[in-house]
DNA sequence: GATCGCCGATGACAAATGTCATGGGCGCCC
DNA sequence: GGGCGCCCATGACATTTGTCATCGGCGATC
């Protein structure tokens, strides 16, 4: 039986060239291709065309979900799944959603890595189970799609007038959705929103 | 001539086991006790007494540049480094303060990780060239104690009057001190001044 | 001993923000 | 067609926040 044809894409050189090397030690994965960056990790899947991409979350250029997206139009045939440091709710969901097949955090063991990497080629699925609880638990965003938007905009604790600006609304609205957002959340203004929003990964 | 006895803290397990893995391919280095939290590490620490300590920057009960101080004060002979994933100006000044001999990014090679083991063990020291660049040029926090303090309590976007509460300060003084602080940072308001503190690692 | 900077406070004022009511337009679904 | 919810806007109002001047106490430093 031919072995798992996987790509690893995780800016850090440390754990990429660690990961590779365990991974290395399992006969039937074969890592053909490494990537630093989104951008890089689209690149090296069109090169390659892995049987499997394993994709950090945090990456500069493109994050894993973006990654994952753009392989699901373009290389249907690759499964993908996201390997992260910091399991958030939202993320989990946003990654489901992109067609992921497996989500696991860094604090699994390389053995286990390798058997999930196994399972979802074999057409399963994975998602780490303390994170699904969590996911569960944190429920769907109250938020509507513009709340969701201006909140991010505000996320750099830029004034009201520049998020206006941005979102091309007027101040007023702007207010009116960060108010409304801020109520749903149970947050007394905008600032401690954005941090509610982001601990639950839905920004 | 007796291998380097290492301890290796990291609360990600995936990456742990890796870089253990990877270091024991070198005949000179010895893994001899890991740890997934800054507790275990300096119980570990004690245990084993490591010549060098290899330490995340952030780890659950107690973070890097804690762990480290702890260790030079119980364990003077046991050499302390850091490796992180977010190598923020203001971490690197924390760490050598405490005494912590290396300071690297995760995006080092495994190969350089040990180079940097080797060269810590023997005395020497390594910084990261591009993060000692980013702290030379972030220059030193201009906030004063009580200023940076205030800073850190209106972090998660609480109002004025929480902050006054838990700084035992009265409202007028924490605005005084928070406009003061916004100032210096350049920033619009409290909120853009946290985010400001927090990527040059100042708060 | 004078000066300086940090700490803490107060008061006043201006600007930013949060809140509410209200309106019209749009698409969806019963 | 009539409701319903979302989108976008406006205006008014109360509250919060930012800014500034000013004061006294304290410790360090020249």
């Amino acid at each position: 039986m031919s072995p798992v044809r996987v790509l690893l894409a995780d800016d850090e050189h440390l754990i990429r060239g660690a990961v590779a090397a365990l991974l290395a030690l399992e006969d039937d994965i074969l890592v053909v291709a490494e990537a630093a960056s989104g951008p890089e990790a689209l690149a090296m899947a069109r090169a390659h065309r892995p049987d499997v991409a394993v994709l950090d979350m945090q990456m500069p250029g493109a994050d894993g979900v973006s990654v994952a997206t753009a392989l699901r139009a373009e290389l249907p045939d690759c499964k993908t799944m996201i390997v992260t440091s910091h399991g958030r709710p939202g993320h989990l969901k946003r990654a489901l959603s992109a067609g992921v097949r497996a989500f696991a955090p860094k604090t699994v063991s390389a053995q286990k890595l390798a058997e999930i990497i196994r399972s979802v080629h074999a057409g399963g699925r994975y998602v780490d189970p303390e994170l699904a609880a969590d996911a569960i638990s944190a429920g769907d965003s109250p938020l509507t799609a513009r709340e969701a938007e201006v909140l991010e905009l505000a996320a750099d604790g830029a004034p009201i007038a520049e998020i206006a600006e941005r979102a091309s609304l007027s101040q007023g609205t702007v207010r009116n959705y960060l108010s409304s957002a801020a109520s749903k959340l149970g947050a007394e203004n905008r600032h401690a929103a954005v941090r509610l929003a982001r601990e639950r990964g839905w920004v």
